[in-house]
RNA sequence: GCCUUGGUGGUGGAAUUGGUAGACACGCAGGACUUAAAAUCCUGUGGUCAGAAAUGGCCGUGCGGGUUCAAGUCCCGCCCGAGGUACCA
C-alpha cells in the first residue's frame, strides 16, 4: 500500500516528525561561512483554548521563508518561543486556586503538540519562555541598567541613554545647569552646591526625574474590576481591553518607562524599516509630533503671561479668544469677581465628568468666561480668556489661542458663544460662515505683515517675529506619554527593587532572577495591596538587614520587548546575549505577526531595542528589519436566539405554593431565527404567541393570575458552539448540543423547532474567539486531511495580510492537488516509478516556471498564487505523463518549504540518503521559456485587426520589430502609410493610420 | 471627523505594475466508469445578442468624469466596506 490516502498520510507525518526530532534537523549554529537570515513569528500567549487556525496562518508563511532561505544556503535562525505571563491565567488562578504556572505549563504542551504536527522547522532547542525565571533574569537585568540611566540630549545627533553615574558627575560639578536632559517637567534647577547639600533621600528624589525607568506620582488608568493599572494602549472607549471593565483615572504612585526620551528617533527610525504603511502611520499618529512654537500672550490689568503652544502661528491675526483649560493654574488668579462663582461652579462639574462622559460628549460645547483678557502681541488686540474642558491640561500647555476661522473646535465654541469671528485665509475655496473651511491653503488676509503670504511662508516668517519679540521660541511638542510599567498582579516578572527608608534600591546583580514568591491566594489584599502583599517572609537580606521587596510586577509587555535578542544565546547564564551571538544574527530579517501589537509590543521594543544600543550592549538601532502583518482568520459563529416569557402576577401571595408545587416562573426558549426577528420588532407570529399562551397556561394551573408582561419579556441571541451546526444547512445537531456544557450553562428549557422540524442556525462572521464558541481547531483538519494540506490551503486562502472567515470550501482543491503529485511518481497499483529518460523542452519548461514563480511569489510573499503555480505544474505533468526523474527531483525540492512531509518521503523514495533540507533551491534557466515563436496582436487604432509572429531569432530590437510591423500592417490596411507605429519590446503593437 | 486600506463572476481570489480581465480553486451543469452511491476522470461555466453549429458582435473590474493608440491599474470628484484614532491646539 502506498497510495496517498489518509491512513498513508498520518504514517508519512508521522515518521518525519519523528525523524526530525530525533536527528534535530532544525537546529541551527553560529556559522561564519554562511550568511544568517532571521524569521521570527510573534510568539503567543498560551491560552486554555488552544491554537486554532488563525494561529497557524503567519506560522506557515515565516516556515515556507525559513525553508526556502534554507535551501538557498542561509543559515536561518527560526525560533518559537511563549509569552506566558499574562492576564488569563491569573484570573483563572484566582477562580480556581490553581497555580498560574501550572496552567500554563499545560497550555503550552497542548500548543507545542499541535505546533508540532503541523510539521513547522523550528529550533526548538532555542525555546524561550518569558515566565521562566532563566528567561525573566534577563528582563530584571535589563530593567536594572534602564534604571541606572539617564537620557543625555547632547550626545550624538539625537542624544542617548547613558549611564546614571555620568550624571551624578555633572550634578556634583555643576548643579543641572548644564545639563541637557529628557526629565520630569517639574525638575527644578539646581546648582553643584545645592546638590551636596541634599540628603541620600533629595538626591534619589531628583535622580528619579531622569533615569529612564523611574519611579513618580502619575495619572494612571485604574482598573477597579481587574484590580491594576492599565497602559495607555491597554485602554480602549474608556473601558479595559480585555474584559470591557470601566477605566478611571487616579493619581498613583508608580513605576515608569521614559519612552517619551525616544519620540524623535521612534519617529526617524520608521524611515529605515521595511514595515507596512499602516503600521508606520499608527505609530507615527501614536508619538504624535506636531512642530510649532510656545508663545507668551500677556494678561491685560495683571503682572502675568499665558503660554499657548500652536502649529498655525501664521493665523495669529484670526485669535478672537483664548482658552485656558479648566485645571489651569492661572484660572483663579484671573477670574474676575463679577465671573467668579461661574467660573468655580463650572469647574467642579469639569472636574466630576470622568474621562468616559468626555469622551462620549465630544460634540457637546461647553464653557464659561472669565472676565480677563489677553494682548494679543502681534496687534495689540484684547482677547477675552475662556475656560473649556475641550482643552486638556495634559497636552502642551493648556491653553489655546483660539482661531475660529481655522479650526473647527474653535469655529463651533465662537458659534455657540456667539464670539466674532476674523478670516485670515483668502483663495482656500472654503466658507467661513460654514464649517467646511480649509486651513492648510490659501494665503494670508487680515494679517498685518503676513497679508499675502502662502500659508505655509507666513508660518516662518511669523516665527522669526515671535523669537524677535523675544515672547517665545520654536518648540516641537509629542503625544507620546511615558509607558506605565507596573502592575498590581502576581502572574509577571518581579521587579529587582527593594526599598530602605522608604528610598528604591536595585538588589545585587548577583541575586537575580528574583523569583515569584509562593502565594496562597492570588488576589489583591483586603487592604487593596497587590498579591505580592500576601506572600510570607518575602523581603530582600542585604547586610545583615531584612528589606520589603517591591510588590507590583512588570506589565505584560515586558519580556516581549527584548525576547528576540534570547533566542540568539537562549541558555547563556552570563549575559542576555553573548557579543558573538549578537554581532552574528543581528536583527530579525522578518517579522510576521498582527498589527494589533502596533502601539505596544512594537513600540516598546523599539524602544528598548535603541536603549541597549546606547548602553552599548547590543548593535542595531533598530530590531526588526522587514515586519508583515498576519490578517486574522475570522470564526463564522452560529447562534441561537433565546426568548424569555415576561409575565404579571396578580396575586403575589399565590407564587411560594406555586413554586412549591412546582411552578418555573421563567422558562427559556430557544425559538426560530424568523419568529425571534419579528418578535424583536414587536410583532409575535403565531409561534410566539403559542409560546406565551402556553406559558400563562402552564402557570395559571399553578393557581397564579397571570398576564404577559412585554417588558420583562426579553429576546436574546447568543452563540453556540459551531460544532455543533452543518457548515452548510445551518441545522442545529440538537441531541448532541443538548448533552454540552453551553446548553446546561444556559439553563435552556426548551428548542422550540421551526416547520421542518429543524432548528436552524444564524450565522456571523466574528473574531475567532473563545468567547464566541466559534473556534476551529486545526487538529480535525490535520487528522482528516493532513498537515500538508492545511499548511497549502491556509496559504492558497488568499493573501496573508487580508482577514478573512474561516471556510473549508476549498480544501478538497489542495488535497487533489498532493495526491495528483503523489500520483505522478505512482503507477495504479501503489508502486513508485520513475523514469530516467530525457527531459522533453515542454517538461523542462513546465518545471522552470514554476520555479521563477514559486520565488518570484516568496519573494513578494504572496504564497496564494505560488499554490496556484504548482497546481498548474502538476497538471502540466499530469497531461504530458511526465514521470521522470530529472523533472520530479528538482520539482520536490521546490515544493518543500509548502508541504515538507509528502517532499520529504519522495525525495527518500528518489533514491537521497539525506534531508531535503539539505538540497538546494534548483536554478532557474530562462532559456527554456522562450518560445520558438511569439504571437502579438497588432491593433489598429486601438482595435485589434492581425496577430503577427516574432520569430525565436529575430534580433532583439525595436527597430527591427518596427520594420517587421509596418510591413505586416501595410500589407494589411491597404496600402495606407501608418502614421504612427507603436511597439514595445516583447509586448504589444499599435498602428495609427 | 481624520489617517490607513480595500471594492473584479455564484464564491475565495489572479492579472508580470499601463498592454488579449476573470489565472488557479471551489461551486454548479452535462458526460464517462458503476446494479447504485461515493470516489475518480473528461467537458462546459462573466453577462447579453445572433446562429443548427463552429463562431461572431456588443456590454462588463463600486459610481461619474478625464489622460492615453491602450486604464482593473494613472488623474479629478463621489459612494460603500474594513482597521486604526480622536477634543493633541
Amino acid at each position: 500500500m502506498a497510495e496517498y490516502t489518509k491512513d498513508e498520510i498520518k504514517n508519512i507525518e508521522k515518521k518525519w516528525q519523528d525523524e526530525w526530532e530525533r536527528s534535530q534537523l532544525y537546529h541551527v549554529e553560529i556559522d561564519p561561512t554562511k550568511p544568517k537570515y532571521y524569521v521570527l513569528d510573534m510568539f503567543p500567549y498560551p491560552s486554555g483554548a488552544g491554537l486554532h487556525v488563525g494561529h497557524p496562518l503567519g506560522y506557515i508563511a515565516s516556515d515556507i521563508v525559513a525553508r526556502y532561505k534554507r535551501l538557498k544556503g542561509f543559515n536561518v535562525l527560526h525560533p518559537m518561543g511563549f509569552d506566558s505571563f499574562g492576564l488569563p491565567a491569573e484570573q483563572y488562578a484566582i477562580q480556581t486556586g490553581q497555580h498560574p504556572a501550572v496552567t500554563t505549563a499545560k497550555n503550552i504542551e497542548t500548543y507545542k503538540r499541535q505546533l508540532r504536527q503541523i510539521g513547522f522547522s523550528f529550533d526548538w532547542a532555542r525555546e524561550v519562555q518569558t515566565s521562566d525565571p532563566d528567561f525573566y533574569k534577563w528582563t530584571q537585568w535589563i530593567f536594572m541598567q534602564l534604571f541606572n540611566a539617564w537620557y543625555n540630549k547632547d550626545i550624538g545627533e539625537g542624544g542617548a541613554a547613558e549611564s546614571i553615574d555620568t550624571l551624578i558627575q555633572m550634578f556634583e560639578q555643576n548643579g543641572n545647569q548644564k545639563v541637557n536632559a529628557v526629565c520630569d517637567e517639574d525638575a527644578i534647577s539646581f546648582t553643584a552646591t545645592e546638590w551636596k547639600a541634599c540628603d541620600e533621600k533629595g538626591k534619589e528624589n531628583i535622580l528619579q526625574k531622569y533615569r529612564i525607568a523611574y519611579l513618580s506620582e502619575t495619572m494612571v488608568n485604574w482598573c477597579a474590576a481587574l484590580g491594576t493599572v492599565l497602559s495607555n494602549d491597554e485602554v480602549k472607549d474608556g473601558v479595559s481591553e480585555r474584559g470591557g471593565h470601566p477605566v478611571e483615572r487616579l493619581k498613583m504612585w508608580q513605576w515608569s518607562m521614559r519612552i517619551s526620551a525616544y519620540a524623535e528617533r521612534l519617529l526617524k527610525g520608521l524611515n529605515t524599516i521595511d514595515w507596512p504603511e499602516p503600521v508606520k502611520e499608527m505609530q507615527r499618529n501614536w508619538i504624535g509630533k506636531s512642530v510649532g512654537c510656545e508663545l507668551d500672550f500677556k494678561v491685560a490689568d495683571f503682572d502675568e503671561t499665558i503660554k499657548v503652544f500652536t502649529t498655525r502661528i501664521d493665523t495669529i491675526y484670526g485669535v478672537t479668544f483664548m482658552v485656558l483649560a479648566p485645571e489651569h493654574e492661572l484660572v483663579n488668579k484671573i477670574t474676575t469677581e463679577a465671573q467668579r462663582e461661574e467660573v468655580e461652579k463650572y469647574i467642579d462639574v469639569a472636574k466630576n465628568r470622568s474621562e468616559r462622559e468626555r469622551m462620549s460628549e465630544v460634540k457637546r460645547v461647553s464653557g464659561i468666561f472669565t472676565g480677563a483678557y489677553v494682548i494679543n502681541p502681534f496687534n495689540n488686540e484684547r482677547v477675552p480668556i475662556w475656560i473649556a474642558d475641550y482643552v486638556l491640561a495634559g497636552y502642551g500647555t493648556g491653553a489655546v489661542m483660539a482661531v475660529p476661522s481655522s479650526d473647527t473646535r474653535d469655529y463651533a465654541f465662537a458659534k455657540h458663544f456667539s464670539l466674532s469671528i476674523i478670516d485670515v485665509l483668502e483663495g482656500s475655496n472654503s466658507d467661513i460662515t460654514k464649517d467646511n473651511f480649509d486651513p492648510k491653503s490659501g494665503t494670508m488676509i487680515n494679517s498685518g505683515s503676513l497679508n499675502g503670504m502662502l500659508w505655509s511662508d507666513a508660518i516662518e516668517k511669523a516665527l522669526d517675529k515671535v523669537e524677535e519679540l523675544g515672547i517665545g521660541k520654536r518648540k516641537i511638542n509629542y503625544r507620546i506619554r511615558d509607558a506605565i510599567f507596573g502592575r498590581q498582579r502576581y502572574w509577571g516578572e518581579p521587579f529587582p527593587v527593594y526599598y530602605k527608608d522608604g528610598l528604591p534600591h536595585l538588589v545585587d546583580e548577583d541575586d537575580l532572577p528574583i523569583t515569584l514568591p509562593e502565594i496562597d491566594e492570588y488576589k489583591p489584599t483586603e487592604s487593596g495591596e497587590p498579591p505580592l502583599a500576601r506572600a510570607k517572609g518575602w523581603s530582600y537580606n542585604h547586610k545583615g538587614a531584612a528589606h520589603p521587596f517591591e510588590l507590583t510586577t512588570m506589565p505584560g509587555w515586558a519580556g516581549s520587548s527584548w525576547y528576540w535578542f534570547r533566542y540568539m544565546d537562549p541558555k547563556n547564564e552570563d549575559a542576555f546575549c553573548s557579543k558573538e551571538a549578537e554581532s552574528y544574527w543581528q536583527d530579525v530579517d522578518l517579522y510576521i505577526g498582527g498589527s494589533e501589537h502596533a502601539t505596544g509590543h512594537l513600540l516598546y521594543s523599539r524602544f528598548w531595542c535603541k536603549a541597549l544600543k546606547d548602553l552599548g550592549f547590543v548593535k542595531e538601532e533598530e530590531p526588526f528589519k522587514k515586519m508583515i502583518n498576519q490578517g486574522h482568520i475570522q470564526g463564522v459563529s452560529a447562534f441561537a436566539y433565546g426568548f424569555g416569557v415576561g409575565v404579571k402576577v396578580e396575586n403575589p401571595e399565590a407564587i411560594t405554593q406555586a413554586i412549591k408545587s412546582g411552578a418555573k416562573l421563567l422558562k427559556k426558549h430557544i425559538i426560530p431565527k424568523q419568529s425571534f426577528d419579528r418578535a424583536v420588532k414587536g410583532e409575535y407570529d403565531s409561534l410566539v404567541k403559542k409560546i406565551i399562551d402556553a406559558r400563562l397556561a402552564d402557570l395559571g394551573a399553578y393557581g397564579l393570575q397571570v398576564s404577559l408582561n412585554k417588558e420583562l419579556t426579553t429576546f436574546l441571541p447568543f452563540n453556540i458552539d459551531v460544532d455543533f451546526v452543518n457548515p452548510t444547512t445551518n441545522e442545529l445537531d440538537i441531541s448532541e448540543f443538548e448533552k454540552s456544557h453551553r446548553y446546561f450553562g444556559l439553563g435552556i428549557d426548551e428548542i422550540v423547532l421551526d416547520e421542518n422540524n429543524k432548528y436552524i442556525c444564524g450565522r456571523e462572521v466574528e473574531k475567532m474567539s473563545k468567547s464566541k464558541y466559534n473556534i476551529v481547531n486545526p487538529d480535525d483538519i490535520v487528522s482528516n486531511y493532513g498537515a500538508d494540506t492545511l499548511r497549502m490551503y491556509e496559504m492558497f486562502l488568499g493573501p496573508l495580510e487580508l482577514s478573512k472567515p474561516w471556510n473549508t470550501n476549498g480544501i478538497d482543491g489542495v488535497y487533489k492537488f498532493l495526491r495528483k503529485f503523489w500520483n505522478l511518481f505512482h503507477d495504479s497499483t501503489g508502486t513508485f516509478i520513475v523514469s530516467d529518460a530525457e527531459a522533453t523542452k515542454e517538461e523542462l519548461k513546465a518545471l522552470h516556471k514554476t520555479i521563477r514563480k514559486v520565488e518570484d511569489d516568496i519573494s513578494k510573499f504572496s504564497f496564494n498564487t505560488s499554490v496556484s503555480e504548482f497546481m498548474i505544474c502538476v497538471n502540466e505533468l499530469m497531461a504530458l505523463k511526465c514521470n521522470k526523474q530529472s523533472i520530479l527531483e528538482p520539482l520536490v525540492v521546490v515544493l518543500s518549504p509548502y508541504a515538507p512531509h509528502i517532499t520529504e518521503e519522495l525525495w527518500e523514495k528518489l533514491g537521497h540518503s539525506n534531508s531535503v533540507h539539505f538540497a538546494t533551491f534548483p536554478k532557474f534557466e530562462e532559456k527554456y521559456l522562450i518560445e520558438s515563436s511569439f504571437e502579438y496582436p497588432i491593433s489598429i487604432n486601438g482595435k485589434v485587426r492581425a496577430k503577427m509572429n516574432f520569430a525565436l531569432d529575430m534580433p532583439n530590437d525595436d527597430i527591427e520589430k518596427l520594420v517587421v510591423a509596418s510591413e505586416i500592417v501595410q500589407k494589411w490596411s491597404e496600402g495606407k502609410e501608418p502614421k504612427k507605429v507603436i511597439v514595445v519590446p516583447g509586448r504589444i503593437v499599435n498602428v495609427v493610420l
